[in-house]
DNA sequence: AATTTTCTTGACCGAATGGTCAGGTTGTGG
DNA sequence: CCACAACCTGACCATTCGGTCAAGAAAATT
């Protein structure tokens, strides 16, 4: 054990616990107003601990959203991951796509999170888009092609194709506000929007 | 003239000039890194005028984002208004996406402004939102409606189309960074994206 | 129970931020 | 060229920000 960098105690129950809180707090208020415009008194607030206590448990502001960022990556390149290249190929992007969608319903926060992140050009996160999710993309997109070059989908190019998924589902998260003010707060957009969304892209993937 | 709440003399020519350097300079800046994260002196760094000179124009740092998105919603809007109920319905929506997709080729920065401010809830933009937008949102709708009532589209839900086109051509707008990550960089995805989204939705909309 | 470790906080600090103001400079109409 | 208005700025201010620290309270260990 002669790693100085990583100082590896089993972090004891209040760690833990504690550490969730102030996660948890954090992305409520980074997501809501940025990295910059959040302050440790917000998430001190929200957390129901004091601000030295945060600062007891995380080195300083940055640390806490660097690990909130790379705690995101993971969850969301899961289901892209999940996409199988031997399953169907149509079933397997539409697939993707309702993946996504119950993303942006169940966790919009972190959906607002990245678009924040992205939005004021990335500057915590290039590394990790340039590493795990470009690596992961150009998988996915030689995938795609393949299923083309084989006569399964109808072709087009796959890259654009993943942004356009990507734009329209995190949309329904990320302009959560202006969707809510043009269906007059309808119950829950997001249903009728998997429904519009498996139509399109069925009738543009279907050779 | 006894309108007291606007003192209506005819700006000079020093008035326009530094206005403009003023709101162009608040416009990078703005949608760089969000309300909260901008501040006045990098605002005053970017116009070339001193902090008090600026406040000397505006009345703060709100008045500025203010104007700016005040005015944005003009330029926001036009296209949509443009889409003619005489015209052939899928000419039509065809040549809107076209018109989006140049505004985010040529006005990024007023894409990531606008999405900057909806994203943390609109708090500044609600109103615009609910009158402006909402009612021409409800006019267009009504109009696709009526096309696919008429058999002239195939059918499908309308809102949710307009919020596709939304979040597909700004998506390359709002998050460029990534798209510019993802396509290593190359000349301008833009071209691509255009001619994928045309065809996409070519085939969702043909009867 | 004693002691060591972990956890928590009030008080405080330097830097940054939005904004003010008195007074100077520049432009402009007569 | 004079006088008045418009324009501009250095110095300053109150507040907020991220972060520190000494010392107390609570757990865990013995």
């Amino acid at each position: 054990m002669n790693d100085a960098t990583k100082p590896v105690k089993k972090p004891s129950r209040i760690q833990l616990r504690n550490r969730k809180r102030i996660l948890d707090a954090a992305l409520a208020v980074f997501s809501q107003h940025g990295y910059r415009g959040a302050t440790l008194d917000q998430i001190a607030d929200a957390s129901g601990l004091s601000k030295p206590n945060i600062l007891y448990y995380f080195d300083g502001k940055e640390a806490i959203h660097v690990t909130l960022l790379n705690a995101l990556m993971d969850n969301w390149l899961d289901p892209l991951k999940k996409m199988d290249p031997d399953g169907d190929p149509l079933e397997e992007i539409l697939g993707y796509i309702h993946r996504k969608m119950q993303m942006s319903r169940e966790f919009p926060r972190e959906s607002r999170l990245f678009a924040n992140e992205v939005l004021q050009g990335a500057p915590r996160m290039k590394p990790h888009l340039e590493t795990g999710l470009k690596t992961l993309f150009d998988e996915k997109t030689a995938l795609i092609q393949r299923w083309m070059d084989q006569g399964k989908l109808a072709p087009c190019d796959p890259r654009h194709l993943l942004f356009s998924i990507w734009a329209t589902t995190q949309h329904y998260a990320d302009f959560e506000e202006q969707v809510a003010i043009l269906t007059d707060g309808e119950t829950d957009p997001v249903d009728g929007a998997e429904q519009f969304l498996d139509n399109m892209f069925r009738k543009l993937l279907t050779p």
